[in-house]
DNA sequence: CTGAAAGCGCTTACAG
DNA sequence: CTGAAAGCGCTTACAG
């Protein structure tokens, strides 16, 4: 490995003026830094992140920590998220939460990152309360638990409330709905805002016609298969994201009903493939992209800035798109 | 930050004691090795990989670089590889490769980096060499490039043979292909079996038949409005990957062209939106979870042992997979 | 079986 | 403006 000491070697200087050169320090001359880049140049040298880290106490790295990292959602998250990160200097590291809450934390520090960013948290996760204690800077992201800290978030009431509206007046009468882990904020937010703006509208939620899961496609297309399959099914089919609505719209296919011949279906991310002709999910959206971005944003600024300033909440709003699965009630 | 020095004033030892009785070294008593684990855990000590890397002059993070992250195809990718480098005691850090293939692989040696997965390699790039040059094991991942290094592959052949001879006895006589790039090994292979397969059944692929793009979804769709949208456009589209295939698949939808009562569609990859039931695209199928697990397992021996070994190439069999998009001839 | 010493590659006061 | 020194947190020969 080529070190600053070569690099010094050759420059004809002492080591730690390879390093006060190389980071454009103020008080090295243009002459003398000249002369270190050339070196630098010619041995090929790249300063080690490792030796820096030691040195300085501190990483770029950041870590993304998720349980199911196969969920596609998260696809959409990282690319963004990935590439602030990159233009602030910093690197993703990814990491997965095993069930058991036991050793994370000290994980995290041990893999020496900077910062990590909670994207699914679950209400009752004690991981924030031990970062806070190790002094470790996180920020939530989407999903927020007791803990006090940075967090991004998605406000769903305008789209909400807006998609009932809209779905009111198409006639609709009685729903259903898969909603999300009664674990996660964002679960019980949007089936709270969901719950609130049916009644507004006047249309009912039987519990019978709700069921739970997790926010991923098999939980859509099985409660679809339990809700849909039944005589007497309501006409519209409310999912705690796109993913679940997707799932839904796909055992649809299956159990050969017709969307929204006899029922609507709405999602709530406006994914990629929602977006498809082939799709064309009616949805709940909001800025996915600009979420992943102001979350990177948030840490790194978090972790070069003051560690003691109050905690920011950014709130992302929401708006209803209506697309070709919601259709007038059949009934 | 508590170190290991804490943790021996604590156990009433030395710091490499600490360190030795933490790496379970045989040397050291249980009864040492009971008082310094009981002290680590009174104090929440977690050792840094930082300490460690300069120590070791080894880390275990292994990057994954592309030059494309939100192409949906690495989504796919990345969920088994980090879990299977989890299970090998690594981490997964993501890289992408800007256009300029300038200063990356010092980018790569700078971030402290065990080995690499190079999983975008064009034929042109320098990067391969450069890495050799540095010493920074790689290995290429579905695509390879003139440096001789390990390699996860696809051999398109079985799939592709069977592919045409189903599409034959079909009927069809006269496809349209959009394929992939020319710089890619990936794209040049897939061409070259898909060619030679059509031509022993006897199906002719015009040049103004055929496009070329990037391995995703808006290449499909482009290509698919560029082929499909003129009069006797052939009754058989083969696409590079099944990104390409779903964009003009959704091409398709938006022209109103039935398929495959005008046109079938053809994938290659098999990822999991193409199997369901609102898709259920016919395609060429190959076990991507296991090719990047494998991926992961060779970056980590090669790491960890010895790194004159000869290159090893793993290749994952490829096999045709009919679905709803393929049917007999129109025509 | 355990400790003292050295070293990994940087950064950063401290002198001059 | 630049060098010598110290130190970040580990691991690993070297003694004993």
């Amino acid at each position: 490995m080529i070190t600053s000491k070569d690099v010094a070697r050759l420059a004809g200087v002492s080591q730690p003026t390879v390093s006060r050169a190389l980071n454009d320090h103020p008080k090295v001359s243009a002459a003398t830094k000249q002369k270190v880049r050339e070196a630098a140049r010619a041995l090929g040298y790249a300063p080690s992140a490792v030796g820096r880290a030691l040195s300085t106490g501190r990483t770029t790295r950041v870590g993304l920590v998720v349980t199911d990292l196969d969920n596609q959602f998260y696809s959409y998250v990282i690319a963004p998220m990935h590439d602030e990160l990159g233009r602030l200097g910093h690197e993703l590291v990814l990491v997965t939460e095993a069930d058991e809450t036991g050793p994370i934390a000290e994980r995290l520090i041990s893999l020496g990152l900077a910062g990590v960013v909670l994207a699914t948290t679950t209400v009752d996760s004690i991981l924030p309360a031990r970062l806070q204690d190790r002094g470790m800077p996180f920020v939530y992201f989407n999903r927020v638990a007791g803990v006090e800290a940075d967090a991004v978030v998605v406000d769903p009431s305008a789209g909400v409330e807006a998609l009932a509206r809209a779905v009111a007046d198409a006639g609709h009468k009685r729903a259903a709905a898969i909603f999300g882990p009664h674990n996660t904020s964002t679960g019980e937010e949007r089936e709270r805002a969901m719950r609130a703006a049916l009644e507004e509208v006047g249309i009912s939620l039987s519990q019978r016609d709700v069921v739970h899961g997790p926010f991923d496609f098999e939980s859509g297309r099985r409660g679809a298969h339990e809700l849909l399959g039944r005589d007497g099914a309501p006409s519209l089919l409310i999912c705690a994201n796109d993913l679940v609505a997707l799932g839904a719209l796909n055992a649809a296919a299956e159990l050969d009903i017709d969307v929204p011949g006899r029922v609507s279906i709405i999602g709530f991310d406006d994914l990629p493939p929602s977006r498809w002709a082939l799709v064309q999910l009616s949805t709940v959206a909001y800025d996915l992209e600009a979420m992943s971005r102001e979350a990177a944003r948030l840490i790194v600024s978090r972790v070069q800035g003051d560690r003691g300033a109050p905690a920011r909440r950014v709130a992302f709003g929401t708006t209803w798109v209506p697309r070709a699965t919601v259709g007038p009630s059949p009934r």
